[in-house]
DNA sequence: ATGTGTAATTTGTGATCACAAAAAAGGTAA
DNA sequence: TTACCTTTTTTGTGATCACAAATTACACAT
C-alpha cells in the first residue's frame, strides 16, 4: 500500500494532482470566502493520506490561495476592502504591460481565438453561471498574455487571481449582470488597430472594473 | 520524541523556523545560484525530521525561492538572462508604486531612519561583504515601502527579491564596487524634496541598475 | 431559554518507516 | 584514458502513528 511508481499518474506526484485540484477550485471561485478545509477531509476526497494533502495546502497558502489560522487550520481568504483595492492595483500594474509586451505578436489567429473564448465568455453571463464566467474570463486574459512571453510575470498576476477567486464569485454572484463582456471587445478593437495606449487602458479598465464596486 | 508544544518555540512551527531561516538565507544572497539542498540534510541542520523540512521547502517552491528538478530534487534557481530581466521589470513597476504610495506619509523620523540605514549599506559596500550589502540594501527598500501600508504589493515584491538573492550575490560579487550607493542619495532627496516623480524615477533606476549589468 | 463547565471529537504537527527512482561509486574491458 | 555496466548509496514520496491543542457536543444548573 506503499509508493506509487514515481512518474505514474498522469501529472506525476499525489501532491501535485491535489495541488492543481484545489488551485483551480479556488482561482475559479468554487469556494466561497472563508471556506474551510481540513487535511484529513482532502485526504479522503482525493484517496490519499493527509501528507500530499499536506503540501498541497502549503504551497497554496504560501501563493496566498489560503489563510492560515493562529491554530494551524486553513480557510479561503477573506478580504478586506483594502485588500481587495490593493490586489485591483497589482492588476492595474501587471496586465496592461503584458497586454503591452503580446500586442506585436498578437496576429490574426489569436485575436480569433480571443474572439471565440469571449463568445463563450457571453453564454456563461447568458446563462448566470459565475464560475463559468470567472473561468473563461481568465482564459481570455491568459491566452492573451501568454502571447507577452513573459512567464514570471504572468505567474505573479495568476497569483492575484488566484487570491482573488472565492471574493470574485461573491461578487459576480451579486449583480446579476447580463450585459456581455464589453471591455473585452476594447481590448479585440485596440489589439486589431495596434492601439497600444488604448490597449492599456481598456486591460487596466477590465481588469479593475469588477473589482471597484465591492463595498461591503 | 513527539511532537513539541504547538506553540512553544519563539517562532511558532517548526517548519515555519526552518522556512523563516532558509528564506533569509536565499532573499540575502547566502547560497550561490544553483546549489542543492536535500530534505534529509535540512532536517538534520535544523534538528528536525524530514516533515517540518518539506513543508519549508514547499513553500519556497511555491514562492519561486527553489526550483523542483523532474526528479524532485531542490536547489537555488539557476536564473537565464530573460528571466532575470522579467524580474527587474517587475522591481521597476512594483517599487515606484510602493515608494509613491509612502512619499505623503514620509516624514523626517522616517527619512533619519533610512538615512542611518544608508550608512550601513556603505560600510558593507567598504567591506567588500556582498551579503551584507544586499541585506542591508533589502532593508532601506523595505523600511521605505513598509509606508506605503500596501502589504499585499509589498509580499509580491519581497517574492520579487527572493527569486532574485542567490542571483544578486553572483552580480555583486562580480563588480568590487567601491562607490557608495548613489541612486539611494536621489532618493533621498527627492522624499525630502516630496518630488513624486523624481521619486519614482530614482527608485525604478535603483532596482533596475545592478540588474542591468548581468550579461551572462 | 441561557450561560457554564466538562467530556468527546476533530485537527494540525512532527517522527518514522518502506519503497522506488535517481545519482554516485566502483570496477572492468577496450 | 575512456566508455560501459553493476552495485551501493542517496533521496523524495506517501502512509501511519502518537500527541497536544483547539473545537465541538452535551449535560446541568440557574
Amino acid at each position: 500500500m506503499q509508493t506509487p511508481p514515481r512518474i505514474s499518474e498522469p501529472t506525476g506526484a499525489a501532491h501535485e494532482r491535489v495541488y492543481r485540484t484545489l488551485r483551480a477550485r479556488i482561482m475559479h471561485g468554487e469556494m466561497t470566502p472563508g471556506e474551510a478545509l481540513t487535511l484529513r477531509g482532502i485526504g479522503k476526497e482525493f484517496g490519499v493520506s493527509m501528507t500530499p494533502a499536506r503540501e498541497a495546502v502549503r504551497r497554496l497558502v504560501a501563493e496566498g490561495a489560503l489563510t492560515l489560522s493562529s491554530s494551524g487550520r486553513v480557510a479561503t481568504p477573506l478580504l478586506s476592502n483594502d485588500r481587495i483595492e490593493e490586489l485591483a492595483s497589482l492588476r492595474a500594474l501587471l496586465e496592461p504591460e503584458l497586454a503591452s509586451r503580446a500586442l506585436p505578436r498578437a496576429h490574426f489567429a489569436l485575436i480569433e481565438r480571443l474572439e471565440t473564448i469571449n463568445s463563450k465568455v457571453g453564454q456563461m453571463v447568458a446563462r448566470h453561471d459565475a464560475t463559468g464566467y470567472i473561468r473563461m474570463n481568465l482564459e481570455f486574459h491568459r491566452t492573451l498574455y501568454l502571447r507577452a512571453q513573459a512567464p514570471a510575470i504572468l505567474a505573479t498576476t495568476e497569483t492575484v487571481w488566484l487570491q482573488l477567486g472565492p471574493t470574485m464569485r461573491a461578487l459576480y454572484g451579486r449583480l446579476n449582470r447580463s450585459d456581455p463582456p464589453y471591455h473585452h471587445k476594447l481590448i479585440l478593437q485596440a489589439l486589431k488597430a495596434g492601439d497600444e495606449p488604448g490597449l492599456r487602458l481598456a486591460v487596466r479598465t477590465d481588469a479593475t472594473q469588477g473589482l471597484r464596486m465591492l463595498k461591503n
